[in-house]
DNA sequence: GATGAATGAGGTTTCATTCAT
DNA sequence: CATGAATGAAACCTCATTCAT
C-alpha cells in the first residue's frame, strides 16, 4: 500500500485537472469517469476528487478554466506586443497555432468539455454564445484595421466566426501524427486570412 | 395503452434514428440513452432498439449515415450543375449553409456523434481522418481552379481544412435563435472564400 | 447461478415489500439498503428493485400502504359488526392489539418508516398530521357515545391521541419475547379506556 | 475566516450535542451526519467531533443522556414536593407535558435516537426494555396509591405503559404549530388518567 | 486542542443488453 | 415482430474515521 501523500489543495486540484485532461484527450469525454481519472493520477480513491471538487461539473469547469488561462497567458502578451490591428490579428493566429501544437491534449480536452458539458436541466453549460466575447474582440480588431485602411470591408462577424473555426481545426490538424509543421501551417493560415481580408501587404 | 404497432424493419429503423437525432440534438450525446430514445419514439421497450440495431454503436453509425446521405443528396446535384471549379466550390458553400439552416437538429447530432463515438478499444470511430476524402475532393477542385487560372496559388490543404471548419461553424451560427439570415451568411462566406483564394471575379 | 425467475410485476413488488419489511423490523430503518433487501429476497441485483419502484421513497411508501391496508382489512369489519359506539371503540382496541400480536414485523416496520421517511427537501413524509383522519374518526365515535349517554364528557382530542398512543405502545409490548398474553393485554387496555371515558358497564 | 477557537472539552461536547439535537429535530435521524452537525455548530472540521466522541454512537448516547438529565432535573423535584402517591403521579404528568412544551427539539431528537440507534451487531441500543426502570417506578407509585385506597385496582403494567405512551404522544401534540395550550392539555390528560385509575377526587 | 487532507466502504441509481413469452 | 422483466456492471457521491501538521 502506498504511503499517504498530503498535498495542498491547490496542487492536488491541479494534479486532478491534469489527469482529467489526459483521460479526456486520450479516451474521450464519456470515458472521463472518476475511477479512470483517479487511477491515472494515482489516487487512492475517487473520494479524493469529490473532496476537492463539489461536483463532476465543477471539475469540468476547472478544466476549461485551466486550459483557457494557460492559452491566454501564452497568446495575450504576444498580441499586446504588436503595434497595428492587422499585426495583432496576425500574431493571434500564429501564436494560437503554436500553442495548439504545444498543448494538443489540453486543446482536445477543452473542445470535448465545451461540446459535451450540460447543466442539470440539460441545457449546455457552454453554448455557442460562449465564443461571443472572444468574437467581439476579434471583430473590434478587424474594425480598427478597416478604419486604418489596413483591411478591406467585409462582414466581421462572418470573418471572426470563420477564423475562430479555422483555428480550432488547425488545432486538430497540427496534432495529427502525420501533422504538417505547425509553423508552416500557421504561416499559411495567416496568409489565407490576410488575403481574405484584403490586406495590402503581408508580413514576409 | 397504445395498441401494438407492427412496422417494417426499415421504417422502424428510420423512426428510431430520427428519435435518436432529436434526443442528441436537444440534450446531448450523453443523454442519448436507449430509454430516452425509446420514450421519444413512443416505443414500449428499449428492447426494440436492441432488436433493430446490433449495438448502440450501430445505431450511432446509422445516424451518421442517414444525415450524411441526406446532405449529400441535397448538395451534390447542385454542385454537379456548375460548369467551372470555382463555381462548384461556390455552390458547395451556399448549398451547405442552406442545408444546415434547414436541418439544424441533424447537423448538431452529426457533430455530436462524430466527436464522441468510440470503438470498444477506446479509439475514435471517426477520427480527423474521416474528413480526408471530402478534403481531398475540395483540394482537387481548388487545384483545377488554380490550373484554370480561376484561383491564385495557396496551400490547398490549409484552405480546405479551414473551409470545412468555417462551414461547420456556419451550421451552428445559422441555427442560433438570433441567427443571421442563412442566405446572407452563405453569400458573405462565399465572398470571403473567393477573396482568400484570390478569385478574380465574384458572382454577384 | 440461479435460473432467471420471471414474476408478474405485482407479485415481485409484493415480494420486495415483504423483504423490506423484514429488514426494517429486524435491523432498523437505516439498515434497509437495497443491497440487504435484495439479498433477503434472493434477488440477483438491486437493479430489480429500481426497476419495480421509481425510488427508494416509493418503496417505503409502498410498505406503509401495504401494512395499512392489511390492518384496515382485519380491523374494520370487526368494528362494523358492532352496534353501539362504545362497542365499536372496544372492538377497535381489541382487534388492533390482536393484529399487532399477529404481525409484529409489519407494525415495527410501519412505525420505523413513518418516523423516518423524509421528502427530498427534508420535510417529513409522514408528519404528525398523518394520524389526524384516524383521530377524527375516533373522536366521532366518542362524540356519538357521549350523546348516547354511553360515555361521560371529556376532551375527545386528548382521549383519541392517548388511545392511539397506548395502542402503538401495546404493539411493542405484545411483541416482546417475554410478552404478556395479547388477549389479556387487550382486555386490560379496553377496561382502562372504558374507565377513563366513564363508561357505565364494561363488557365482561 | 473564523478565528480558531479553543474551548474546554466539556463546553465543546455540549456544543456538539446541542448542534446534533438541532439537526436531528429539524431534519431527522438519517440527516445527522458529522458534516451537518459540524456545519451547524460552526466547526471547521468533522474531525473535531471524532476527537471529542469516540464514536458516532457515543455522540448519540450523549444526546440521550443530556436530554434525559435535563428532563429529570426539571420533573423530579416537582414530584418530590408532593405528599401522596396520586399527587406524585398527577404532578409527573403535568410537569412532563410542561417540559415537552418547553423543549420540543430535545424531545424529538430523543425519540429519534431511541428509535434508531443500533449497536454494531444490529441490535437496538435502546430496546423497549429501556423504559422498564421508569415503568417500574410508575407502577410502584400506582401500587402505593392502590394500597392507600387512592386508586382502584387495575393492571399497573398496562396502565404504566399506556401513560408513558400518552405522554410521548403529548410531546408531539403540544409542539405542533396549531398546538393545544400545553397547560390545558396537561390538565385534560391528568383528569383522564385519574378517571382511568378510579381516583375518588380529582385535584381542582 | 484544532485542522484540512486522505481513505475505503458502501449508498442509490442508470445503463445496455438478454431472455422468455 | 414486440414486449416487459431481469441482469450485472459501473456510474457519482457521501459517509465516518484516520492521520500529519
Amino acid at each position: 500500500m502506498a504511503a499517504r501523500v498530503r498535498l495542498s489543495a491547490e496542487v492536488r486540484r491541479a494534479q486532478i485537472v491534469d489527469s482529467a485532461i489526459g483521460v479526456i484527450a486520450d479516451d474521450g469525454f464519456a470515458a472521463a469517469t472518476f475511477a479512470r481519472i483517479a487511477r491515472r493520477a494515482g489516487l487512492s480513491s475517487t473520494a479524493l476528487i469529490s473532496y476537492h471538487f463539489t461536483d463532476k461539473a465543477d471539475l469540468m469547469r476547472a478544466i476549461v478554466g485551466a486550459v483557457f488561462a494557460k492559452a491566454y497567458d501564452f497568446i495575450r502578451p504576444r498580441m499586446d506586443a504588436q503595434s497595428s490591428p492587422a499585426a495583432i490579428l496576425h500574431e493571434f493566429i500564429v501564436a494560437s497555432v503554436e500553442f495548439y501544437a504545444a498543448h494538443p491534449q489540453a486543446i482536445r480536452a477543452l473542445t470535448a468539455v465545451r461540446g459535451n458539458l450540460r447543466r442539470a436541466d440539460g441545457r449546455p453549460e457552454f453554448g455557442p454564445e460562449i465564443h461571443d466575447p472572444e468574437l467581439a474582440q476579434l471583430q473590434e480588431f478587424m474594425h480598427q484595421a478597416q478604419r486604418a485602411g489596413e483591411m478591406a470591408t467585409f462582414d466581421t462577424r462572418v470573418a471572426a466566426v470563420s477564423l475562430r473555426a479555422a483555428l480550432d481545426a488547425a488545432a486538430l490538424e497540427v496534432s495529427r501524427p502525420d501533422r504538417t509543421d505547425p509553423a508552416r501551417y500557421a504561416r499559411e493560415l495567416a496568409r489565407l486570412f490576410a488575403s481574405a481580408t484584403g490586406q495590402k501587404a503581408v508580413k514576409p
